[in-house]
DNA sequence: ACTTATCTTTTGTCTATGTATAAACTTATG
DNA sequence: CATAAGTTTATACATAGACAAAAGATAAGT
């Protein structure tokens, strides 16, 4: 690559940060290193203070610098990186994948909540819940199963919904946006109920996701979400905030 | 200084995005509809437009809000969460359980690449990349496997270190920052000499993260880890930047 | 009616500057 | 000598003003 430093449009602060990585990556400024602190930088590459201190908010956001006040900045010594996973709706998974999207409800009841639920939504063992199973289809292929609590205590107007008909997801992600979430990652594997439902064998390996999402009055829902064997979720490439590749909008891939 | 303006002290920025945010949450605005612009929250809120616009593009970042020129912000119809893993190298991980580390090479040779691993490399199948297998402990039990190609002309100074001793994910960490970084989660079923490293049955359910990192160079290494039963990889809690809570440092939970 | 040129609104980005704050450094003091 | 208090300094955060760019709205020309 020709004279890549200067020269180039695009939003300022970016070309800033690009340099910066870059020097970073071709080991110019070495782990643990400190670089010059923004007023010089500035000067270096005729911008504001602000620009600058922009650019670098940026690659300390992707970890790779450590910066403190005073202290100066520094490059990160064990660069924990971080991947953002996208969350969509599953409809949308689905579609995007080119697939007829379908949905159906293989059980819902209000039930007391057993006590492992209960502790991940911090709610006291046996209180009454809705306790909801479905299955997404793509293609009229299982796709996903969901194993959903909701507390209606927490989502005003839920009670008169009738998730036989609608999608839960769908009608919580729309009414009922939420303030806090936790995601996590596991393998399970498949058990007699599961495998008949997703079509599959038993014990076969199934990625799982964990869902739970709080808002200001308590905890919303907790989701267990098992996906069809070989299911991929990868994460938005690069950066968080790219400087765009051309065409390219990333979803999770379905395999 | 007397009379802090509003409720809390802590950035203004922050304070803007969470009244922002709790009005959404609270369906104070709904899903589609406008929210006033830039000027005029500026005012509301006592704030200059920058600060207003940098709240705004923290929940646009979040997925919370679409901002388009001329067309104003508007609250997001579908919105499509984002999610951030912390990928910390491994030994990190075990200490922060409080287990004691070690790590054992399998195997290591220079090998002709097979046609998946240099499709996802973006290398022609057969050329020469340096394979290696290890299995990461923790308190003496197996934590992880690592199965991962290196390619040797990305990462220069690489053909006089010795995997054999060192530990590749950490030199690779220190000498050979990437720049961009594609991450995977999939789930298999335990082979049988999967099982036989992490001492456990065949067929067992793993969670497998491949990830592959290249440089300007090229593709620098793509790595498969299989951790082990039951390991649980958890998101970073809440939101991209946490208002800070209080004492409650995040890290992959391992159980 | 349809296309095209122009206006206007709203966000994106940058500059220049100032205040606030945390941490490292210095110095005074018990 | 350790510690408490003050000083310095680099970053964090905020402000006001400006211009650019995108895109909706509108007017004009064919």
């Amino acid at each position: 690559m020709p004279a890549r430093p200067a020269g180039s449009t695009s939003p300022k602060a970016l070309n800033i940060a690009n340099e910066v990585r870059r020097r970073i990556i071709e080991l110019e400024w070495r782990q643990g290193e400190r670089i010059p602190d923004e007023a010089d930088l500035a000067i270096e590459f005729d911008a504001a203070r602000a620009t600058v201190n922009k650019a670098l908010q940026l690659l300390a956001d992707e970890g790779l610098l450590d910066r403190r006040r005073r202290a100066g900045t520094r490059v990160t010594v064990n660069p924990t990186r971080k991947a953002t996973v996208s969350i969509s709706i599953v409809r949308e998974q689905v579609e995007q994948a080119g697939m007829a999207y379908s949905y159906r409800v293989v059980a819902q009841r209000r039930s007391p909540v057993p006590a492992d639920i209960g502790a991940r939504l911090g709610l006291p063992e046996g209180k009454l819940l809705v306790h909801m199973r479905a299955v997404h289809y793509g293609d009229g292929r299982p796709f996903q199963l969901e194993d959903r609590w909701i507390n209606t205590s927490s989502a005003p107007g839920l009670d008169g919904v009738d998730f036989w008909q609608l999608n839960a997801n769908e009608w919580l992600v729309q009414n009922a946006p939420y303030l806090r979430a936790e995601l996590a990652f596991t393998a399970a594997n498949a058990d007699k109920r599961e495998a008949r439902l997703l079509q599959t064998r038993q014990g076969e390996a199934l990625l799982v996701m964990q869902r739970t999402t709080w808002n200001d009055l308590g905890p919303i829902t907790t989701v267990r979400v098992a996906c069809q064997p070989g299911h991929l979720i990868s994460t938005d490439g690069g950066y968080a905030k790219s400087n765009w590749s051309p065409g390219e909008t990333r979803t999770p891939r379905i395999s």
